[in-house]
RNA sequence: GCUCCCUUCGUCUAGUGGUUAGGACGUGGCCCUCUCAAGGCUGAAACACGAGUUCGAAUCUCGUAGGGAGCGCCA
């Protein structure tokens, strides 16, 4: 039998981690057994769905490379379907009309919690014969008394839920459209799920969709259930943790191999490997290996892993990632040096992308005004000698590239009786406007013989002024 | 309140009756060094608690405590 998975968002939002993490498991599951991976949209909700959290998700799911097989698939042209099955119920006398009105509805529920019982229907539309006049029915699904319903969980292991636990969830609402545990379940029949994969806080759920399985004549699927994801604080994941949205993640400057390699270290592992590439994660992922609780999430690891792809990439394929970070900035890297060349003299030395745009502006733009704390400490008056000797070399220099630049650094040095320091850091200053840079030599060879030139001549000419204005 | 679930370094985790309880991120120190990094070496850091079972328990059982989820005409 093929495997057949399925991701089943509710389009009220965009698709944040923890879903993007059950998206991933899903998507796994499927692929690691071959099997067909299935993208459903749970839409019943139209007040709170938009086409925006639609396009949201898509774009997520895309980005993070979890292609679908089937689908998306949308709840809401299903109608008539569900309605079919929620006739067949009620005429088979699995499901009932109930006239219990909200506010009945409510009373009794507060009623129960004030005598500190758990809230639930009593069931007193379940042998009901005549309508109620002025009131609307709804359908509620005729759950066994006896008995108890165990789930052989692939996460959990065997939970056991006794029928008198449950009692008789409305499948269909007044105005006679389905509800989420009816609509899940016919969905998951239909599309002939083998394994649904979801987040923990279905569990609860799982027994009465196991029960409505049955009715419908159906054997359920099998379940695996996934430990929830924290903010770093340990507490529930919520906007003020920031970067909740996938796709905030890529504004951060991350790459989708590292968040997909660090959400599949949350709540799985293999042994002691940290590092995945998809194919080696298709091959070693099983559900069985999944923790049983829940993990807070790590922004550093998260950088780490980030770093680790960036130092691993292909230039050519990161200068795409880092043109799409200038143009959020409004940086135009038409006049400057190639994009993959700024990429390569950054690779080990930028956690993110937004970090390497940010340190590498310099390139394609002029500076307003030197870093302050590079340019007291360094730009100072015996700055000029090295600054001007350096920079007269260069003027030389025909062949302008990092080896024969370096070589003009360590002669002027020597010549100057200055450590390598004395004479690097007061160029890096000069070109870049702050301490940091890539080595100097392969920093001057991107930048370029003119604006190289021209930049130190402002430097120096910075030290005069600042000089003269200080005395 | 009721039902269900969870509990190894700060964090992510390995571990399935016998280990100096391992790795990773982060963090301290040292080395390297033209800045920032990267890299190398090295240190600190955990079995929630209490009873059992057993020659022996992080591992099995039961309690306790703490955390979480669900209990909608939301999904």
């Amino acid at each position: 039998m093929t495997v057949r998975t399925r991701f089943a968002p509710s389009p009220t939002g965009y698709l944040h981690i923890g879903g993007a993490r059950t998206a991933l498991f899903c998507w796994l599951y499927s692929r690691h057994h071959d099997g067909d991976f299935i993208l459903r949209i749970e839409d019943t909700d139209r007040e709170r769905s938009t086409p925006e959290a639609v396009q949201a998700i898509l774009d997520g799911m895309e980005w993070l490379g979890l292609g679908h097989d089937e689908g998306p698939f949308y709840q809401t042209e299903r109608f008539d379907r569900y309605k079919e099955l929620v006739q067949k119920l009620l005429d088979e006398g699995k499901a009932y009309h109930c006239y219990c009105t909200k506010e009945e509805l409510d009373e009794r529920r507060a009623e129960q919690m004030a005598n500190k019982e758990k809230p639930r229907y009593d069931g007193r539309c379940r042998d009901r014969k005549e309508p109620r006049e002025g009131v609307d029915p709804v359908v509620r699904f005729r759950n066994p008394q006896e008995g108890a319903v165990v789930i052989e969980d692939h996460v959990r292991g065997k939970v056991t839920y006794n029928n008198t636990e449950l009692d008789d969830l409305i499948i269909a609402r007044s105005d006679g459209t389905p509800t989420y545990n009816f609509t899940v379940v016919v969905d998951d029949m239909d599309m002939e799920i083998t394994h649904v994969i979801r987040g923990d806080d279905h569990l609860n759920n799982t027994p009465r969709q196991i029960n409505i399985f049955k009715a419908l004549g159906k054997e359920p699927p099998q379940f695996a259930h996934l430990p929830m994801i924290l903010g770093p604080d340990g507490a529930k994941l919520s906007k003020r943790h920031g970067a909740v949205s996938v796709m905030e993640y890529r504004k951060e400057g991350f790459l989708p191999e590292a968040v997909r390699n660090y959400l599949v270290r949350l709540g799985w592992a293999h042994g002691d490997q940290e590092i995945f590439s998809t194919e080696e994660m298709v091959k070693l992922f099983d559900i069985a290996d999944v923790n049983h609780s829940a993990s807070a999430i790590n922004p550093s690891k998260l950088e780490w892993l980030n770093q680790h792809y960036i130092k691993e990439g292909d230039a050519e394929v990161l200068a795409e990632e880092l043109q799409w970070h200038f143009e959020q900035m409004g940086v135009d890297t038409a006049n400057g040096p190639s994009l993959a060349g700024v990429v390569k003299a950054n690779q080990e030395r930028a956690k993110t992308f937004v970090e390497m745009a940010e340190n590498s502006r310099f390139f394609y733009e002029d500076f307003a005004e030197y870093d302050e704390k590079a340019a007291r400490k360094v730009l100072k008056p015996d700055a000029v000698e090295p600054l001007q000797a350096v920079r007269d070399s260069l003027a030389e220099l025909d062949d302008w590239q990092a080896e024969k630049i370096h070589e003009v650094v360590i002669a002027t040095g020597e010549k100057l009786d200055l450590k390598l320091g004395k004479v690097a850091q007061p160029i890096r200053v000069a070109v870049a406007g702050k301490g940091i840079s890539p080595p100097i030599d392969a920093t001057l060879e991107l930048l370029g013989k003119d604006k190289t030139l021209e930049r130190i001549d402002t430097a120096i000419k910075h030290i005069a002024d600042h000089t003269a204005y200080e005395k």
